[in-house]
DNA sequence: TCCATTCTCGAATAAGCATTACAGAAAGAT
DNA sequence: ATCTTTCTGTAATGCTTATTCGAGAATGGA
């Protein structure tokens, strides 16, 4: 497992580079309907290299939502920088719409293709699954608290019930771009959820 | 596959009763997290007998598919009996809490973690899903078609977006009750989307 | 009673699955 | 150049998968 060794071997292959392939084909097939010869074929490893660089598939599939988490997941903390509320929930909404109606990724969420069901012996991928999305939802409470602490965010409002349907609404996107919407569709239901939620339009994209 | 041939030996088994246990772990453990070996211990039923009565796992799963949309999935169609479009929206999002919140069924929606993902030589469970997703969304959008003729529905209101907007809101609660959520706490997320939709809270339950 | 039909059940099939054992190859260190 | 370490690739592992074969059991009709 040790990459900054340097005696022996070195391995033939970019270890980042494999482990971008195994997260996107676990992304689009879902942790069940991908095996281990799928893997090895996408990241044009053999089986045993896989095993010893990255350990067992649950592990490599544990490594694929860190990575997820760390490069592609990184659209919700961009929003996060924003520094009003009201900025906040433009930019989120408007960087979940560009990361579900991109063409670099898989349409739809990993967190939620990557496993929503499965079979009793492989509940641990999906519970890695529920526990991001549930992470998620944490630090979509936190700005909330900020926000409130700021003054831009009503008092009279329950932050866990506004918290929940903010990510409800995300969700719905995600599941929108699963059904097939294009990153135009995308935007107009953003957008009509902006409106509803008293928040102004998508700024140019 | 004829059950109302009289020659030759009864079943042994209740083909409705069998297929009621099916659609309910499909619905729980996904298509590809569900084996043939894991169906005929639910069911009670020895694999060939299965496979003498309802084809193979495909078309098994195809007639639980059409089992939910018949029995647990009419509670959209209950809404549609609604007689204003407010009414209609608010049983919707009812009648949508009381489905994933319940305890009869696994909670969330059959339609997503029946396959939302899989891999190549599974997708025909996987269109399947979708193709229910996609026809749902055109009855909401039929019903919201005719709340325009009705004049209850504004103009101004792209239909086809507004419908897509409600369907995402729909999903979104599924997510959050596969993420775990209570009923109650469905409840309330409906409460905050009925609200931004402007339409008044949900009556009793 | 005997027949025709259809179901049940245990066993078998062939393919695919995740995983590993082993032999050889490639590199740096001495 | 040799040694040690680590990687690569082949082939095998044992298990699970969906599916089917064939023998026997249970029924209604003649």
């Amino acid at each position: 497992m040790k990459t900054s060794n340097k005696l022996g071997r070195p391995a033939a292959f970019d270890k980042d580079a494999a482990l971008d392939v195994a997260m996107r084909l676990f992304w689009k097939q879902g942790y069940e309907g991908t095996s281990m010869a799928d893997l090895s074929h996408a990241m044009g490893i053999h089986p045993s290299s896989i095993y010893a660089a990255f350990g067992d598939k649950q592990a490599l599939f544990a490594l694929a939502a860190k990575r997820y988490i760390e490069v592609p997941g990184q659209y919700m903390v961009r929003a996060l920088a924003e520094p009003t509320f009201e900025t906040f929930i433009r930019a989120a909404f408007y960087n979940t719409v560009e990361f579900l109606g991109g063409k670099e990724y898989p349409a739809s969420c990993f967190t939620l293709t990557g496993s929503l069901s499965c079979g009793v012996d492989t509940e641990p991928a999906k519970a890695l699954m529920l526990d991001i999305r549930l992470r998620n939802e944490a630090v979509l409470k936190a700005r909330l608290l900020k926000a409130r602490r700021a003054g831009e965010f009503s008092k009279e409002e329950n932050i866990d019930d506004y918290t929940r349907y903010l990510s409800s609404l995300l969700s719905g996107l995600a599941v929108q771009a699963a059904n097939g919407s294009t990153k135009a569709q995308l935007k107009r239901t953003a957008e009509l959820a902006l409106r509803h939620l008293g928040i102004g339009l998508l700024s140019e994209g």
